[in-house]
RNA sequence: CGCGGGAUAGAGCAGCUCGGUAGCUCGUCGGGCUCAUAACCCGAAGGUCGUCGGUUCAAAUCCGGCUCCCGCAA
């Protein structure tokens, strides 16, 4: 099939390589507008934009799909379907129906559970122990199009959200790949989604940092999970603000927010408690537990957070 | 010129205000104790104090330039 891929993040490069390296024919890539970043506000293109450079695919950016432009160069190409993986803009109906097969999109939850912005997040977050990779015929609602196809995987209990982005990455290269040969013979029935199950997830933002220690030890750490590897869950330690990079759960208890052992760096949580494995105060690099307490004075019995 | 923290032994920190012998915890190595140990005791190795220059009898410390790392904000 003659297709064009819209992407951005990482998240988006797997399933762009896959279809690169198929039978199918990548003819044009959509991403969004190289953007600042970083602490010196580098311009930075996105991921899929440096990938499909690689590829020699031609890339448009192009800042809104309101005016028609975006929709002429579409036509020109005229794809048999068009793919979109995190792309981060919302397609207007002349787009979606602009292709034999529309648009389908791949989304990082089992559907119609957590539509939206961080399905993969929020999953962790709440401490799921599954979840999968959707392909969905897309239409004008958000994550709300017919179910084509879905791969499932369990999530480890100490697995971050980066590391299930990257499993979710590929899987979803996979599962496009099997979803454009099931349409192309006729396999697939459109599934619609229950709307009595759905629910939706808001973009993560630093609000959620802070760790509330009076809460139970898997909420805890799966809040220190969730959150890895952006923007990291943090806490205060001598008054001083301390990132929360990764931690395991622990069977002992005591008072919230009490050190209840020092090798390892154990804190007690509402329920059980958490070793905190690696921590990064601020205006320091990312180091171990064991390191930090070689030089900081933390005991037995001192409260953080 | 967005705001701020930082660079000292393999790791993490103190020392700088007020210049004068390089210090702490951990790790490493050797020895001891122990049924045993990641526990405890004794000992040792390991640093041109990020870099360049200035002031000084003397600079980790004071002054100026530079490089790199990180947090916030975006």
């Amino acid at each position: 099939m003659k297709i064009i891929y819209m992407g951005t993040p990482d998240f988006a490069v797997p399933a762009l390589k896959a279809l690169a390296n198929s039978e199918h024919e990548v003819c044009a890539v959509f991403t969004q507008p190289d953007k600042p970043r970083g602490r010196k506000m580098i311009m930075t293109p996105p991921d899929v934009k440096v990938c499909a450079e690689e590829l020699n695919i031609p890339v448009y950016q192009p800042e809104t799909f309101k005016d028609g432009k975006p929709l002429e160069i579409i036509n020109e190409y005229n794809p048999d379907v068009i793919v979109v993986a995190a792309y981060g803009k919302i397609l207007p109906k002349s787009v979606l129906d602009s292709a034999k097969y529309g648009c389908i999109n791949l989304h990082g939850s089992l559907l119609p559970k957590y539509r939206g912005a961080s399905p993969i997040q929020q999953s962790v977050l709440n401490g799921d122990k599954e979840t999968g990779v959707t392909a969905m015929q897309m239409d004008v609602g958000l994550d709300t199009g017919d179910i084509l196809k879905v791969v499932k995987t369990e999530i480890g209990v100490n697995e971050t959200s980066g590391e299930l982005f990257d499993r979710l990455s590929l899987m979803g290269g996979e599962l496009i790949l099997d979803t454009l040969s099931a349409l192309e013979k006729g396999e697939i029935t459109p599934i619609k989604q229950d709307e009595s199950l759905a629910t939706h997830t808001s973009k993560i933002d630093k609000s959620l940092c802070p760790i509330d220690f009076t809460k139970s030890a898997f909420e805890v750490h799966n809040k220190i999970r969730g959150l890895n590897p952006w923007p990291i869950a943090t806490t205060e330690i001598n008054g001083k603000k301390v990132k929360v990079h990764s931690s395991l759960l622990c069977e002992k208890s005591g008072k919230a927010g009490t050190v209840i052992s020092t090798k390892p760096l154990i804190i007690a949580c509402g329920e059980k408690s958490v070793e905190l494995c690696e921590i990064q105060p601020e205006g320091k690099k990312k180091m171990t537990a064991e390191a930090f307490l070689a030089g900081h004075k933390l005991s037995v019995g001192d409260t953080i957070g």
